[in-house]
DNA sequence: ATTATAATGAAAATGGTTGTCATTAACAAT
DNA sequence: ATTGTTAATGACAACCATTTTCATTATAAT
């Protein structure tokens, strides 16, 4: 109920006029979801979690609003090797939440973590600043995730 | 022609054969293919490579090849947000060789890096080690890529 | 209210990857 | 070297997440 002022009042508003893209009830509705959402939903579970609040919006159109957020940078795209590509919130309105993910190659059960962060960010904004430098590349992002074996899929076997 | 031994004894031969997997001509021309490639390659990429020296090979047969090569941990798959899985040899006869990677964003061109590689891989041993007891979780795994744009996507704005 | 055009949704298309199944090849046993 | 067992192969079809198309609708500037 915070930060909604009876439409048109959303933090990500400014954002969205900012870059030439409309408001409209289908990405109220999406981002609505994705700021609900504590997993990491795909396109299809957005779409479904949509449906009671906007029946008649289409797969399309949850797929080409992703497309917009991640452009923004409001969302982050990822690929946790289950065939589809999950997506999760960049940042709340009461600011980021940074972490990385811990992936079961078996189950595909997915850890967020933030353990040991502050040394990994440390290491990465060195990493970035030196590779930046040395290839002329404008780092933008990162991705880091380890893959194993989660508890229950370690002791089945 | 080093360790090409007149078919037999190639070095990934004891691999192969401990786990039940048959050595086929089709799997030493693709593993050929692997071992000779200093570019991320995708299954079709292979499966062309592989005519010359093998014209009857099906594309089905590279994707099932590889998905061997990557469960034995012979080669690494890769997602660069091109749509297509990408292959790397995990490492040669002579030894590993690990990096990490760079990704244009834009024209998605893939740098290997060894750069800060060992700072990189300490604090990876830390974090794993520390996410390990936390979570009970058998990490045997990790992906680190930074992404952006390279210098000529850069340029180009 | 008018207008320009971005956004939408239904439907079809796309394309990388996987499944099917009859045939072939690897290799252990003879 | 020959045989028998069965993993591996390749042609083809199927799958399915994602994208494209296009006529219609909604947004927001004027
Ligand atoms: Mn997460
Ligand atoms: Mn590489
Ligand atoms: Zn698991
Ligand atoms: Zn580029």
């Amino acid at each position: 109920m915070r930060n909604k002022d009876c439409r048109g009042h959303l933090w990500w508003h400014g954002r969205f006029r900012g870059c030439g893209y409309r408001i409209t009830l289908a990405r109220e509705a999406i981002l609505e979801v994705l700021s609900r959402a504590n997993q990491h939903l795909s396109a299809e579970d957005i779409y479904i979690k949509v449906h009671p609040m906007y029946p008649n919006i289409g797969l399309t159109t949850v797929y080409r609003t992703l497309d917009v957020l991640v452009d923004l940078g409001l969302v982050f795209k990822f690929d946790f090797g289950d065939k589809r590509a999950r997506y999760e919130l960049a940042e709340g309105p009461k600011g980021a939440h940074h972490h990385h993910h811990l992936i079961c190659t078996n189950c595909k059960r997915v850890i967020d973590y933030t353990d040991f962060i502050d040394e990994e960010v440390e290491l990465l904004n060195q990493t970035e600043k030196g590779l930046s430098k040395k290839y002329n590349f404008m780092i933008t992002n990162h991705l880091i995730q380890f893959y194993g074996l989660c508890d229950k899929c370690n002791n089945k076997k």
